[in-house]
DNA sequence: ACAATCAATAAGCAGATGCATACGGTAAGC
DNA sequence: GCTTACCGTATGCATCTGCTTATTGATTGT
């Protein structure tokens, strides 16, 4: 009686966490070299996606929305501005404060980087679920990554 | 007319790797606390969860599989030794390499710190999918990772 | 006006990671 | 026997990450 059939049943299901974690790091690795076709890094391409059309009115609150550290993302910050691929203006009612928004040129860089990148996804990954799984997975999926966004606790 | 009804339509989904990315990461600082009640790092986890049952050859196979540097595993696989929980002796056969196994004693504490990890992730994750999602959603999630995983070359 | 606060920035530190090199012990081919 | 290749191990390096502290300019409350 090693185990097996009538044990205590350790493990029903592998580890989201076990699943997940190595799953991220592939997608990562398929997502580099796209990015650097694009000229961009991880972290700005996190910023355009990240500034959409909706700008933000700090930087820390942009920091907090991608889970970065507010102190490390200001070379990034910089480079995409002097690229002319954000707009970056102390905001004239608090001017400690800086506008954050994404430029025409940063839209039409974010929208060919993304569709690379989801293309992709589709190609390399999605293509190999079942048809019947892959909405729900996407549904679902995004469920869980809404409750994972680094700018809310757990309710 | 901002965005969101009638334009080019540039985001039906999230990326794959912004959703499971930051996931990935909450999952972990999940799971810390709770491997760290047990004086485990999550590299010596991934070890105990690797050496299940099954005995590996080599300690290169090992790393590869949890997706480590071989020369990085090594103070994790003498802590482990000490501490009964692996066996690790010469092969036999070969005795350049390193037959890997877990002890009674590693198999339970492996045990015990994966009832903890899925009873957290149950409730803190899995619990808030509809039910109809979830089993899909584990479904299609454990097919992408056997495809994630390190060591096969995507077929 | 003055003190406390806040945003952005700069700088530093401990730890982890990926990558490369080097060395001793072992095995296999010739 | 000798060369070559492989495994485990030790070590170093460049980079990244999370975290902390300090400075400067701007705002707010009293």
């Amino acid at each position: 009686m090693t185990d097996g059939s009538a044990g205590h049943r350790p493990t029903e299901r592998a580890d989201l966490a076990a699943m997940i974690g190595p799953l991220g790091k592939a997608l990562m690795n398929d997502e580099l070299p796209i990015l650097q076709r694009h000229g961009l890094s991880m972290w700005a391409y996190a910023v355009l996606s990240t500034l959409d059309r909706t700008p933000l009115r700090t930087q820390a609150a942009l920091a907090q929305a991608i889970g970065a550290d507010k102190t490390r993302i200001i070379a990034t910050l910089d480079d995409l501005q002097d690229r002319g691929l954000i707009q970056r203006e102390p905001d004239p009612e608090d001017r400690r404060a800086r506008l954050l928004g994404l430029t025409a040129a940063g839209e039409r860089l974010r929208d060919a980087a993304k569709r690379d990148i989801q293309r992709g996804e589709d190609e390399n990954w999605l293509a190999h679920l079942p048809d019947d799984e892959r909405d729900t997975f996407l549904r679902a999926l995004a469920t869980l990554a809404a409750r994972a966004r680094p700018d809310r606790d757990e309710p």
